[in-house]
RNA sequence: GCCCCCAUGGUGCAACGGCUAGCACAUCACUCUUUCAAGGUGGAGAUAGGGGUUCGAUUCCCCUUGGGGGCACCA
């Protein structure tokens, strides 16, 4: 049987996805891609006091950010919707009906005192709680006849599963096969007299009805499953595959909530992460490639995603291999690229650079940068106007060989090419030339062109700069340091 | 209390029941370099503990310990 891979990502509107939720849908949508198949959004909305106001856009920008596009969901439409949960509870409440209807549930007239009053006795016996003991064996034509009457009656009616003792086995694909007994899960109620769906009963109808074929999801989910299989199997149908993943823990080991603190997705779009990095990153959590390869690109990631090689545990976040990654992903990207990047970091436009400025500096400095939110200082330190009237500039402009050694670069860069190789091989002429060599060249030339003792390869910087740009700043050292020889003689 | 899951260096992963337990991040040293990065080379560092099964166990089984999850008319 070979049916048509749709996976889902089924999140509830509280906000943007903290780095786990994310990892859910990253997996779903990679193994969707490498199946060519179908990724599908639902929001689980069911519960309105957990919606968060502008909740639903932020996942939805945080899915755009990862480019994880969505073949069916609310904001792209589908067949299989609505695609909201709080849009579907004319489906769920036919659907329970139709269970009512053929003997799998039953109505249960229950109020919530009985049922905890049921529920402390069973524990007392030690008997397993949550069946239910007066309703559901009622003759269906009187509990018919019986809910016709509750609201004169004064009665609520909830609709119940019907679920018989014996095994409930399922199988998981990371966990292999497993098994609950029915008397530990209880007659689950399908829906409550107001008749809203419970969540466990709104994700079967929703999974069923999608068409749904692999569950991919947090492992804190497990237990809900064999409540959902045993929908499944009242609906006639055989249920999706099952794969539950371990979590990702914060930083320490803790666990990664919102409420302490984890950022979000878009927090490390903020800072500076591209979302290739974190993409990557993430996959690697729980997953490893076959090559053992780490670094993979988007398109390698939906080549080589793998269910069968996910691990078993769970997994902390490592900010630092975090901003390796990025670095790496960052280094392979063209310069032009990495420059129309940086151009939209704050920061980076009050440094006045022009685009071809932008593209020469990306070609030397991304090294020196793990996010994009580096640049705007190693920028600032190469383009920024160089203050030459500081103590330390003026010791280094005064000292004997400084003006020789800078009147000799400047000659000799007067007529070369403007590439990195060029510029050092003359300015190694000029060293010789000049009979200066090693810190009593650099240092003023160091201290013209950025103004500090210390930062990237000089010919880097040189090139970054420009021709015109670099001659200036040589020109202006040059007669400060002339004058300050005046001074010492 | 009951049920379920997990366990390899500090962190993330790898190892048909079979080479000296491998890789990456971090760390330390060296190297390249005027400097800071990036890069290169090398080092230290792990199978939670105890029992089995087996010629042989990181791998399979049991117990202990530790961690996580669940036991809802929450999602």
């Amino acid at each position: 049987m070979t049916r048509k891979v749709r996976t889902r990502f089924a999140p509830s509107p509280t906000g943007q996805p903290h780095l786990g939720n994310a990892r859910t849908a990253i997996l779903n949508w990679l193994y969707a891609r490498n199946q060519g198949g179908a990724f599908v959004l639902r929001f689980e909305d069911t519960d309105t006091a957990r919606n968060v106001e502008g909740g639903e856009q932020a996942i939805l920008d945080a899915l755009d950010w990862l480019g994880l596009d969505r073949d069916e969901g609310p904001d792209v439409g589908g067949d299989h919707g609505p695609y909201r949960q709080s849009e579907r509870g004319e489906l769920y409440l036919a659907r329970a009906r139709g269970l009512v209807a053929d003997g799998h549930a039953f109505r249960c007239f229950c109020t919530p005192e009985e049922m905890e009053a049921d529920r402390v006795a069973a524990i007392a016996a030690g008997e397993p709680p949550g069946r239910d003991r007066r309703c559901r064996d009622l003759d269906p034509i009187v509990s018919a006849g019986r809910e016709a009457e509750a609201p004169s009656a004064g009665e609520e009616v909830t609709l119940r599963l019907r679920v018989d003792s014996g095994p409930v086995a399922f199988e998981d694909r990371l966990k292999g096969a497993l098994s609950i007994d029915g008397d530990d899960l209880g007659d689950m109620v399908l829906v409550r007299p107001d008749g809203r769906p419970t969540y466990n009963f709104a994700v079967a109808v929703d999974d069923f009805e999608m068409q749904i074929s692999h569950v991919i999801r947090g492992i804190g989910h497990l237990s809900n499953t064999p409540k959902q299989v045993l929908l499944y199997r009242a609906f006639g149908a055989p249920p999706p595959e099952f794969i539950h993943i371990p979590s990702v823990l914060a930083e320490g080991g803790g666990k990664l909530a919102k409420r302490a603190g984890a950022p979000g997705v878009l927090d490390y779009r903020d800072e500076g992460f591209t979302p290739d990095a974190i993409l990557n990153y993430l996959s690697l959590l729980a997953w490893s490639s076959a090559t053992g390869e780490e670094v993979l690109t988007r398109r390698e990631l939906i080549e080589q995603i793998d269910l069968d090689r996910l691990g078993a545990t769970d997994a902390e976040v490592d900010p630092e291999k975090l901003r390796w990654l990025s670095g790496q992903h960052l280094r392979r990207q063209s310069a032009v690229s990495i420059a129309a990047a940086w151009a939209g970091v704050s920061g980076v436009a009050e440094l006045g650079l022009s685009d071809e400025d932008l593209v020469r500096a990306a070609e030397v400095f991304v090294q020196r940068t793990s996010v994009l939110t580096d640049a705007p200082e190693e920028l600032a330190a190469v383009f920024a106007d160089p203050d030459l009237r500081t103590e330390a500039a003026r010791e280094v402009l005064a000292s004997p060989d400084a003006s020789l050694a800078l009147e000799t670069l400047a000659g000799a860069w007067e007529e070369t090419d403007w590439d990195v190789g060029t510029l050092k091989a003359s300015m190694r002429n000029a060293m010789q030339a000049s009979g200066v060599t090693g810190k009593s060249f650099f240092q003023p030339t160091r201290m013209s062109l950025m103004g500090a003792t210390h930062g990237p390869d000089l010919t880097d910087v040189a090139y970054a700069l420009g021709e015109a740009r670099t001659r200036r700043r040589l020109a202006r050292a040059l007669e400060l340091a002339h004058d300050h020889r005046r001074e010492t003689e």
